[in-house]
DNA sequence: TGTGACATGTAATATGTTACATGATTGA
DNA sequence: TCAATCATGTAACATATTACATGTCACA
């Protein structure tokens, strides 16, 4: 039996271990806690379950490592691990894969359905969204400035936001002329 | 019991009832299909039960309309429907709700499992991705050049494609000076 | 007349979320 | 010492996906 490709959560998960060296699950929890990303919740109910299907895949071994009197388990990548990971960053990445999502564009789609006063309001906290949402990566970018990968994807989510803002002034154009 | 607050599915079909006038489930089903978007498959298991959740709920109602021998419904948005939609526009935007979501920087974190040559690589096909990926945004978009709501969506996803090849470009700088 | 796309669904399955449970540690 | 937080989970639940089933229509 083939075995199912990895879920994007397993996928993500297998990557944190492999970057952050032996982790435990509580550790890959926190990074998804702590990350301004809102694409997964970071519940144990997710993490603990995947982080034993991957052991389960042989994917990742884990080694007890209790701090004081509670048990612990570090997980740490193997070589088939390394493999499957870069089988997925190499993913052929058909265009739908490649699409950014943006949920301020999903809601604009049937703005149509508010009064032009309501739609107005709409643009306003949409900009104070995205700028409340660039400090959030700013204070996770502060506390990770020694990864110049997190500084790369902090950079992307820096670019995206400056075009979302100018998306917004030109949606108020557009809509403040209609 | 207070009602559980609509999922994304949910909330999005909703709004395509509403603009779209009375729809069939497979209308509605089409316009995911068609949608460049992969943030939702289009799946009929996820579309024909949410419209019947819908209806339960009366956000949207249904009328038999046959087309010859064949039985159908389509469905309208009700006054509560259009209270719903509203509420979910203006849903208190929190700044993870504002997150914007790219793939392509999701696997950069991980970029280190790769050696340089297979990164340099992995920047040529994201680049190709996101080149795609306007283009069928350019499809879509002159399939629906009637609709400014939508006009105005497709100028998000140009703007931030646009932000995204500047940031592989500027990965590309990065990662070939290390 | 038959082949393929259109249209309307249902069933099985997997996965992620929320909420809960519990013991360990820290610090006021 | 007592409360809050850390850390490790488990259970119930809802929902989205894939795959399947079935009838209808267009058209070659």
């Amino acid at each position: 039996m083939p075995d199912r490709p990895l879920s994007d959560l397993e996928s993500v998960i297998l990557g944190c271990v492999a970057v952050s060296g032996p982790a435990t699950a509580y550790a890959v929890r926190r990074m998804f806690l702590d990350s301004p990303s809102a694409r997964f919740s970071g519940s144990a109910g997710a993490i603990y379950p995947a982080l034993r299907r991957l052991e389960q895949r042989r994917l990742v071994r884990s080694a007890a490592t209790p701090t004081g009197a509670r048990p612990a388990r570090a997980y740490s990548i193997t070589p088939a691990g390394r493999r499957e990971l870069r089988a997925w960053l190499q993913t052929p990445l058909t265009p739908e894969a490649g699409f950014a999502d943006d949920p301020l564009r999903t809601r604009m789609l049937f703005l149509s359905a508010l009064s032009p006063a309501a739609r107005r309001t709409w643009l306003d906290e949409a900009e104070a969204c995205i700028r409340a949402q660039t400090g959030l990566v700013d204070d996770h970018d502060a506390a990770h400035s020694d990864d110049p990968w997190m500084t790369l994807a902090h950079d992307n989510t820096r670019r995206l936001n400056r075009a979302r803002l100018r998306w917004i002034a030109e949606a108020r154009k557009l809509i403040s002329g209609s």
